[in-house]
DNA sequence: TTGAAAGCGGTACCAA
DNA sequence: TTGGTACCGCTTTCAA
């Protein structure tokens, strides 16, 4: 029975050096392959290889990185456990950009798993720890990004981007983002297209950047084209009931078309509506400014989010940063697309309703 | 327009000592919480924190590790992309189970994702380069593992486990498995219960150790309860069919039970033997030794792979063999559940059956 | 062309 | 108790 001796010590290029006769440094040059400035001969190239397979040399990725500053490590930080969620198709879009991306570009990926605490929340700094230095840099997402965080990342000058829009006061932080705001505009250009002329928004009434970009597109373009925003006071839904007073105009023909921030404000308004004696879409319209899963019971009109391409993005823009430092980098918008459902169409010809759209 | 000056250099100990008017080592100590050795008076330890503070300093863990060898990563190292295939479900628990498990000991996961080449195939060597060394160590899963490179990381002296049986002549690999012997044995032992005597085993046909693992629990079973072993010459399916021969010596009562390494492999047999005039279970009962999914078209009596489990003991064996390198680690067996399903009976009570269970 | 040597940012041993 | 110092393994500048 052969005892396989466990090596003591893994190799290094002073080994390699001593064994092909060579300084250390001439080693460092040939695996570097630096070719022009000091040009080796052929025979202590050789030489230096052979020594290097004999003894089964291979770098020391830790220390690379601390001469270097570079491990072609990316980090992935997700402020809740990816796995988990992953299934649910949440994060597994953006993975799958992301992995595929670094694949490409012949990166690894750290994934930042250990938390802060016992809450379950993940932190990037845990007692003073920046755990993210490992990595050359990081990709951060996830739905409950702590803004404090946030900010410390960007103030110590670590290179990173947000998947999503993240503001914080007084701090630039680069954030890869589906164009919700443009996405918003067309679909008000398509309803105002089809002839609409008084249309509502329903705010999810959740504080969050993407939902700001919605609703900067939806007004923008309801200015733009001159249509009549007639959209309920508050927010969401009180009880799980949306506002009523809102629902009786809407019912009245005051309202043609709604757009919602969210699927799960589509289903209360087509119930309050029906209720009502209306039918979607034939008296009103109905857009959802969010991605619908292609099973969904509602075939609604909704946007479809480019997740994978937003994680492709991410990793260019984070390596892009990293080969050049210093440059201020803009947030990249990443369209949508607008997917046509069954719950769109021209609004009915109905008394209230003027015609100067068919006037002309 | 406030230009905030991209921090030139992270500070490191020795600036917080400058600041402090101590020596970097007292620094390191105060971080190290090391507060045995050297006694270091509140009032200093205080002056150092306080520099740590101003200054926002943070260890830097490249140093670290270079320094001590250990940094809290730990590799996931898959042959092929993960995110596609975790979909799938072949990853997914392993993944689960490995973050959970990893981020319970409050470890990182370094997932290395850089192909070798162009084939899309991943390999731990490139160009003479372990990537792995990032990590203190490493859990490789994978259809396709490359054997050769587990043989030289194993020679390398690279702390890994394998997910999954792996045997390479000459090389003890640590591996974490399904206890597949056991749970075909168990699956025999129940047959024989139930009366069976004469049962078949109906193999891939496919080269792997965990089919070996089968098939020794199935055989050592039989052995040890005196059953006959029926099996197909051939194993695996023939253009799409199973040995015709062997399926006519099943239809005349020759094997009241079959055992089959696959689903795919269960799903041909049913179908030749309802061609034949016998049913599932009444006639022949037909138990799968993989799991299957709870939504199968047929509720295939067969077994549960605890692949959640088996993460994160590999995570917990992987560990075990940084605390204690040098330590021979043996493989771990994770047991599997049995499930009942309908496709197990009781022999019919054929002529050509001998009745000796009942006749004691 | 080649080698010596100075770091990269820590840790830990040894003296003082 | 504290500080000096020798590494960890590699890259890169500067001399020779």
């Amino acid at each position: 029975m052969t005892t396989t001796p466990r090596r003591a010590r893994a190799p290094r290029q002073s080994d390699v050096a001593r064994l092909a006769g060579v300084s250390q440094s001439a080693v460092s040059r040939v695996i570097g392959g630096d070719t022009d400035a000091a040009r080796i001969p052929e025979a202590t190239v050789r030489r230096i290889q052979d020594a290097i397979k004999e003894l089964g040399y291979v770098p020391n990725p830790t220390a690379r990185k601390l001469r270097t500053g570079r491990n072609r490590l990316l980090g992935v930080h997700t402020f809740e456990a990816v796995f988990p969620r992953a299934r649910e198709d949440f994060y597994f879009e953006f993975l799958l950009g992301i992995e595929e991306r670094a694949e490409e570009i012949d990166h690894d990926l750290v994934l930042f798993t250990s938390t802060g605490g016992s809450d379950g929340r993940r932190r990037v700094y845990r007692d003073g720890v920046n755990r993210l230095n490992v990595a050359d840099g990081a990709v951060l997402l996830g739905v409950a990004a702590d803004r404090a965080e946030l900010a410390r990342l960007e103030a110590d000058g670590y290179p990173f981007v947000h998947i999503g829009r993240r503001e914080v006061p007084g701090t630039r932080i680069t954030c890869v983002v589906p164009d919700y705001e443009s996405a918003a505009a067309a679909i008000v250009d398509r309803l105002a297209d089809l002839g609409h002329e008084r249309i509502g928004y329903l705010r999810a009434g959740i504080e969050e950047e993407s939902y700001a970009d919605r609703r900067r597109g939806y007004e923008s373009a309801v200015a733009r084209r001159g249509l009549r925003d007639v959209s309920p006071a508050s927010p969401g839904l009180e009880e799980g009931r949306l506002d009523a007073a809102w629902l009786d105009a809407v019912a009245t023909g005051e309202v043609t078309a709604v757009v919602a921030d969210a699927e799960w404000l589509a289903h209360p308004l087509a119930d309050g509506l029906a209720d009502r004696g209306l039918t979607v879409p034939r008296d009103v319209s109905v857009a959802v400014l969010e991605g619908v899963a292609p099973d969904a019971p509602v075939r609604w009109d909704c946007l479809q989010i480019p997740r994978r391409e937003v994680g492709r993005l991410a990793i260019d823009t984070l390596v892009g940063m990293l080969d050049e430092p210093g440059e201020p980098v803009a947030d990249v918008l990443v369209e949508c697309v607008v997917v046509e459902g069954e719950t769109v169409a021209a609004p009915p010809a109905g008394p209230s309703g003027d015609t100067r759209g068919s006037t002309v």
